[in-house]
DNA sequence: GAAGCGTATCGTATATCGACGATGACCAAT
DNA sequence: ATTGGTCATCGTCGATATACGATACGCTTC
């Protein structure tokens, strides 16, 4: 556990030199929780949560925001494996990932 | 749950006019996942954990970030509420705040 | 294939984050 | 009082987040 100042010169985009499971592990987690670091994404999650799927569109309704915004927010969400989205002809179906959705929680509950 | 576009339409930093308790629930929990938000972050709590409490100091060895920087953290940190630091003689002794911990670990919990 | 609908992406502007060094504030001991 | 050690704050800078409108994409349907 003890490091050397040597051994943690690095800065942030590079910490493969760090001791590295707790690291790569940090790295995981914050992944995890910036993806709901934001209200209305939190609020997504809960709306799928609620509803097991959604279209696109009713999400935007929900939301104070342009529908290109709600869109980013997804964006986001299913980079980090939150949510996933399968196409639905002309429509986009959202839903929870719940893999990713217990592995958060386990995350945050082992902490 | 049902929500018109116009009642809906300000933005992020006032939300105050959407029906409001999921509303504010959102935004609590995205003030607690965002304190965890970054690696250094989940980092300073995970060390924390680990020891119960710890100086200042020597979480700055165990990172690879300037003092301020881990400073700065520690600052974000408490104002979350996450963790706390008591004065003692000319160190600082930071812990974590079991009862916000908890809150967290409800809130996802329960999502 | 043209039109319409739903969604994604682009381009852009502003705000905030995250990093650092330098400096300031505080306490303890000399 | 001065010094030395610890931590917080300030000023700054580049990178990223967040928002929007405009536009492009893809699928149905006519």
């Amino acid at each position: 556990m003890v490091r050397s100042r040597a051994e943690a010169q690095k800065c942030r985009t590079t910490s493969e030199k760090l001791s590295l499971p707790d690291v790569e592990w940090a790295e995981d987690m914050a992944k995890l929780t910036w993806a709901l670091a934001h209200p209305a994404r939190v609020r997504i999650v809960r709306l799928l949560l609620n509803r097991t799927s959604c279209m696109c569109g009713e999400i935007v309704e929900e939301m104070p925001l342009a529908q290109s915004t709600v869109s980013q927010h997804l964006k986001i969400l299913k980079e980090t494996g939150l949510v996933q989205g399968e196409i639905d002809g002309p429509r986009v179906c959202y839903c929870i990932n719940k893999q990713a959705m217990t592995k958060l929680k386990k995350l945050i509950a082992d902490l």
